[in-house]
DNA sequence: GATGAATGAGGGTTCATTCAT
DNA sequence: TATGAATGAACCCTCATTCAT
């Protein structure tokens, strides 16, 4: 499916067709981040890319396949823009990771409102496009806190607590983008304590307690916030 | 739904005419409970119900009006299985309130993953009364906490509580309710306390650290849960 | 699906239905009879129809259907032209039988070549169809002979039979009719013999004697005819 | 089928689209005996051959054309197959004829099927083929039994009778060649006894009154077969 | 000669809604 | 009120063919 390194410089032809794959995927994106699934027609797509229509299925093997792809393309631009540095302490690297995670869904409002937010069921073959975003943005989080997210006890909480996110995002880009994104990571930091409480109270780990203790450290250090339970 | 307040007693023919009414109903709860949308044609369920698919039209016209009125009655029944007595502790009638929810999502396994805790957008119309279903769960948990649900600073972390029991619900019933119903409240509790911190921290009213105290002092009186912050 | 004795009086509408559905068999019976199966479009029968195409799967259930339906309605009325009168001899009997059977074609040329004669495989469904007609017409034969179209050794020389009769009508059609219905009946009748006595060949039994018998007594009291084998 | 006369030896080029078109047309010759004309694809063809689907039109001009190519080619194969040797009686070799006839049936079951005795119309083009090959295997019989192919009054009936062999062919290898091919061949002898017999009852000649004598020589050298008529 | 991307007409079917009965 | 025949827009997809490379 892709090229690998033995391949043969691509041709001119080559080159044109993928231009063209890009179009779709671009007018579909477009056109999936304004109406639902079922709205939107292969018709309009192509209208949109400046193609045929025979192309959508030439190039993507049906709309439920092309929707996929649209879904991985833009949570792959998301996870990409998430990526942060590894400066600073893991409270704060958490922090920047929620705030570029808001940047970019303000920078996409459409796509992020129905192709990320929302996870519109739309068909059984995007659900696993979605399934799979949420567990990177796990994973994502685990990571910055050193602990496991394949622990089964984390399971639950964080995928509340992402699911938190999603829905205050949705609320914010509602709003106006209001609340500032700084107090939106602050509800979210407040919720990520939420949840690695609610798995501590199940198995009390040290990896927990560290992160927690981590977490706790670092929003003291940041005087205009309230000591928390004080 | 039209008779006013002058009211004869029916005739049979209202009589009939609310039955039918009645069987397109609970023949649309079922049908949508099981398919998205999109996929439950009005054909189906007219023929589920027993009764010409013309009458679809006449008594909820149209489709989406239909799917909108589901919405309403499963969240309907939901809302009063919710109610509970007001004995005990805000905390404790809190627990006792997230009970009575998952339990009744237990019950009605296949409405609530559909209709309830997926708010599959559908249609405009319905999306409204997912919206208000989410709204009076707030006011719900908000009463009992004597917390003014209007309070601008409660909306996004109190949505976002509310999301995040529904969608831990939604992997409960996927993994086949495991852990139990109480591991389900105690997480919800933790999320709980997140959010009341989060808008804590944003706007610290009084009664905000009122509510979280009560739920901390709840907290201390269970042993088995270990100590906040510590 | 047919109104039992025990039905009311067909209202207005039904019978407007069942002309609906009438005008759309009419219809494809027309179409098909001058164009393959995959060359008329259900657009073309409705239009020729006078009614939405809509109503193609409203009434039949789909293209194919429809198709096997008109197979079924000309094969119908090919049975009813070719019910003879129980005057004579067996072999009289049998060639009043052919020669209806060539007038009906004459009379329904179109018809014939493409959905009697030519038996066009089109769908499976249309196929019982077509199979139908041809062991309907190797009874009907048989019963005139007091023949039992059941028994094995008839099987293939009765189908080769009936299947010498269509693809020399179908030539006969093309050629313009000629030679007269009279002589086409001699070259069936030949080839019945012809049929018979391969049967015969195999299983001589009683009754394809006497079956035999009966058709050479017939031909010697036809003068003109030349006796056979001298 | 291009290079002319003046040939010069074929280019390495030449060699190789002679080899690819021979690839499309085996390809060809497999799906087309496996399913109808229209639903073998010239995609699938392509796929099957391993060439680009392009070549199709370069070398054939089209699925149409390419279908008729096939039916030629295994036409082609037919007739080698029957061509038989002189030895014997006119009956001992028409019997040859038949046996190698069904031999190449038995051989060949699912492009016989498809491509041979149902003469699937598909398209004009192609109906020369199939008409061509039945031409041709009325010339073989005739030739054995020194008649004129050409006669007017042979026409019909001996259509009739390659129309009933193929029948009968038809049912014998549905019924997995049961009965055996020598009762078979004992089966359309008869028919072809009535063939002549028609054709003679039309228009007595000479010719056809020393090919029936033959026959039924043959016949009564067989004692096993009953004789014809008594 | 060979490739396969591109075209776009055309297909059959589904389905919510309307409305005469 | 109830029926279900009728409508027809809209849908997605298939596919033979073309043609630039």
């Amino acid at each position: 499916m892709s090229r690998t390194a033995t391949d043969k410089p691509p041709t001119k032809r080559q080159l044109a067709a993928e231009q063209t794959r890009q179009k779709l995927l671009d007018a579909a994106l477009d056109n999936f981040s304004r109406r639902p699934y079922a709205e939107v027609t292969v018709g309009e797509i192509a209208r949109s890319a400046g193609v045929a229509h025979g192309l959508l299925s030439h190039h993507f093997n049906g709309k439920e396949n092309l929707y996929a792809e649209v879904v991985r393309k833009i949570n792959g631009q998301l996870r990409a823009a998430t990526q942060i540095t590894t400066e600073g302490s893991a409270e704060a690297r958490v922090r920047r990771h929620l705030s570029a995670h808001f940047d970019f869904l303000a920078a996409h409002e459409d796509a992020a409102v129905n192709l990320i937010l929302r996870r519109a069921e739309a068909t059984d073959i995007a659900w696993e496009a979605f399934e799979a975003t949420r567990r990177e943005g796990i994973r994502g989080i685990c990571a910055l806190l050193n602990l496991d997210s394949e622990e089964p006890s984390l399971q639950l909480p964080m995928r509340g607590f992402v699911v938190v996110c999603d829905e205050m995002a949705l609320q914010w880009l509602r709003n106006g983008r209001s609340p500032s994104t700084g107090a939106m990571v602050d509800f979210c930091m407040a919720f990520l304590v939420g949840a690695l409480e609610a798995a501590y109270g199940l198995t009390p780990t040290r990896a927990l307690r560290a992160a927690l203790e981590e977490l706790r450290r670092g929003r003291q250090s940041r005087p205009e916030a309230p000591a928390a339970g004080r």
